[in-house]
Parts: structure tokens; C-alpha cells; sequence
DNA sequence: CTGTATCCATGGCGATACTG
DNA sequence: CAGTATCGCCATGGATACAG
């Protein structure tokens, strides 16, 4: 158990539960469609698998998680209870996407994004032929610079590096930009506007592009009018 | 900063300003009323009270609230971001009493329940004139065993020692089924067949008084039809 | 009443290496 | 691929006492 609280009331039995580092994390990956312990891994690299393997027996023992084999090959799935956490989550990311908004350096990882990123993909949007969209981070180390983007029929890939593909359009921004515009922190006609991104393609491809790269399913809650109110700076010692 | 976990995804953002212990239920003090350090003492007795100036100190530079002098006296107060953890406090309230239902008998506290139970009397049920119901929890050390609400005009008190007034109505039972009802698990009928609850008045009082303790604003959240997956009993070791 | 100051033990967690 | 095994640090937070 994660510390108890010695409390009745039901936030405080349901933050036993919830409220160790990294749990709510692994739920939301595992709303979002991950199943296999890699995938998991893909989704908080941070996190050791010694950390996630404890985390996810936890899970299993609150009733939240269920772990079967499949195929002979393990597989976490939400239980009903576990289900049910779309609520919090949803809650958490609303609130996040509004209030919390400063992205520090390390928040970004092109890896994070680009998996993201092909979960979002709207691929109902794309051609129906296949199609390869570039990706070039210029703000990075070349290791991680550059992606592919592949679209055929219902299948995406994602690979970080050249497929050999024919190229339909080159993007280049920063990560930073980039992240922003999946998050709904920043319209993409703002950053073309500004140049933060330059898309390399034929005029009708270019005006695509932007439906074609899908967007955080919080992007379009709402933000607060006033900015926020202190990020982080500021408010020193007292 | 509660540790960081370098992800941009906002679910992971708001966790890094939420997921530390006792956080969110501070929060949920604040939420349901609380303003004064002493008022928060009393909704989370088991924290120290350097731990909790601590967490207010970050909440307040995470800008979720403010602390303001009124009349001389600190008052801590939740901004519009703080406001907005409603939705994320109502949404952990529900999945906890749906999901996590088992109650240890360290979760039980008769000072925490008296408290809930004050906030959440219904006075406009109650006759106008002063009227007071004993309570008496046979099942714990005799210090905190008797409570008095007293309920005149508007005004709602609670007392562990007889304030002397004559008595409408005395309540015998457990602190677990006091408990119990106050958050909806157990309904007062099912109570009163059982004869977990003695309801000693006459028999139009005894009628009303369970329209007249309160309940949860979470206590009508429908549960989950199969009974819990396991509580915490089995799943043993690996 | 509204906090601070200190002290200490625990265990959480990060890092790394390794196994079936 | 799907985890386990170890190790060691340091921060968290519990307890207690004290101050303005």
C-alpha cells in the first residue's frame, strides 16, 4: 500500500491508491491503448521497469489492472475499476492543460512526441495511397533530429530514420513548437505565421498538413483568460 | 517542485503539483470551506503541522492558492486554478467510494466524522427551535465516545461534552456504522432493521432523524453492482 | 492561534546490471 | 521481450518541541 491517510472519506481511501509518483501515469497510458509491458515502458521511459513492474503488481492488487496472458504473451488490461479512472485522468489533464503550462526543457523528448503523435494521427484525414510526411527538429541533437512519418491505408508508422520513401512534405520547426501545437498550446496558422514551422511541400499538400498531424485530445479545452498566474519564477523565499 | 517527471503531457504536468501526499486533500479542505491553518489541522489531523504549512507554501506558488490576511488573521484561500480541482476532487470522490469501499478501522476517526457530520447537517430539516440529538459510538474508548449536536435557528454545534440541554433524540451505534451511513454505503433502514443504530425518542422524532443527520454529497453515487474485486485480503504473493 | 525548528529513520526511487 | 536483483543515496515526512 502507499501510505495510508487514516481517513474515511473517499478521496483519501481512492489517494492510497493513486497518489504514489508514477501510478496515474501508467493509467493513462493504459487508457490510451497500451497493453504490453514494453509499451508501457515507451510511454514513461523514465521510469525503471523495476519501479513499473512494483507499480503495475500494485495496480493488479487494488483491483484496477488485470494481468493475463495472451497468445502466451502477458497483458495488462484496465478492470472495470481501472475503466472507471478515465474520469480522474480526464480531470487531471484538463485541469493540467489549463493551469500548468510552463514547458521546461526537460518536459520535452522527441521520442514521447512522435509516439504520441502516431497515436493521434487522424489517418481518415490522410490520402488513402501512402503518404510520408518529414519531421526535422532543429533544435536538438541529430540523434533524434529527424522522423518519418508513413501513412498507408490504416496503418502509421513512425521511424526515426529514412524509410526511403518519397517525401510528401518536409516540417521543420522546433521540438518545442511542435509539442506546443500537438498540446493546443499554440494554433499551427500561429506558428506558420511566425515561421516557427516551415512546411516544404506542394500548395494543396502544405494546407493539409495541419489535418494530418493530429493534436492531444485536451488541445481543444478551453484556456483561461488571464495567463496564468505564477509559473514558477517568481513567488521566492518568504 | 514535487519531483518532476519530464513529460509535456498535461496529465503529467498536474501531477507534478498534485500527486504528493496530502496535497489533494488539503485541497478538498479548502474546497469544502476550511480557511484558517486551525480549520485545516482539524480536516487532516495526522499531518504535521510543518507538513502541512510546507504543502501550503507549495500550493500557493503553484498558484492554486492565496494566502491573505483578513481582519488580522491569516485566511488561505483557492484561486481560480485551485477552484478548478473540483472537477479532479469530485471525480477521485466518486471513483474512491464506488471502488475502494473497505474501510480499515484506523480509517475510522469520531472527531473526523463529527466534523463531516457538522458540515453537511441539513438545518432547514430540522425544527426551528433548539433541538439536540446525542451520539454515542459503543465501540471506542470512553474520551470520544459521546457527541452532542446542538441545532438552533442556522446555527449548527458540536460538542463532546453535554452542553446541558434537554435531549430530542439519542442515537445509539458503532463508529464503523455511523460511518457507514455518512457515506452512503449503509442505508439508515437497512441500519435501523439490523439494529445497528438504536434511535432512542419518540417515535415522530425518531422518524425524522434521519432526515436530519446529513450525509455525503457523495453518498448517492450509485456502486458498482458486483461487490469489489478484492479488497486487499488475497492476491498473495507472487 | 499560526506557524517554525530540528532531528531522525524509513523507504522510495533512481541507476545499473543481469536472467529466463 | 518481460521482467528481477541489488545497492545506496537522499528526500520525505513523522514526531516533538518550541516561538511570536
Amino acid at each position: 500500500m502507499g501510505s495510508t491517510y487514516g481517513q474515511f472519506c473517499p478521496v483519501a481511501k481512492a489517494m492510497e491508491v493513486l497518489d504514489e509518483r508514477w501510478t496515474l501515469l501508467i493509467v493513462r497510458e493504459l487508457l490510451s491503448g497500451s497493453q504490453h509491458f514494453s509499451d508501457l515502458r515507451r510511454g514513461v521511459p523514465k521510469m525503471s521497469p523495476t519501479l513499473l513492474s512494483k507499480r503495475l503488481r500494485r495496480l493488479e492488487r487494488a483491483g484496477v489492472l488485470r494481468r493475463v496472458s495472451r497468445r502466451g504473451r502477458p497483458v495488462y488490461e484496465l478492470t472495470d475499476c481501472g475503466e472507471e479512472l478515465r474520469g480522474v485522468v480526464d480531470a487531471l489533464g484538463a485541469w493540467g492543460v489549463r493551469w500548468v503550462g510552463e514547458l521546461g526543457d526537460e518536459d520535452l523528448d522527441p521520442h514521447l512526441l512522435m509516439w504520441d503523435l502516431k497515436r493521434t494521427i487522424p489517418v481518415r484525414s490522410w490520402p488513402r495511397r501512402r503518404t510520408v510526411v518529414s519531421f526535422t527538429y532543429t533544435d536538438i541533437e541529430p540523434r533524434a533530429r529527424r522522423w518519418w512519418v508513413v501513412v498507408s491505408g490504416d496503418d502509421v508508422d513512425v521511424c526515426d530514420e529514412d524509410p526511403g520513401y518519397d517525401v510528401d512534405a518536409r516540417l521543420t520547426t522546433t521540438l518545442r513548437t511542435m509539442t506546443e501545437i500537438w498540446r493546443g498550446d499554440r494554433a499551427w496558422a500561429d506558428a506558420v505565421r511566425r515561421s516557427l514551422v516551415t512546411v516544404d511541400a506542394p500548395r494543396d499538400v502544405a494546407r493539409a498538413v495541419p489535418t494530418w498531424v493530429g493534436q492531444s485530445t485536451l488541445a481543444r479545452v478551453p484556456r483561461p483568460e488571464r495567463p496564468q498566474p505564477l509559473p514558477t519564477s517568481q513567488a521566492g523565499v518568504r
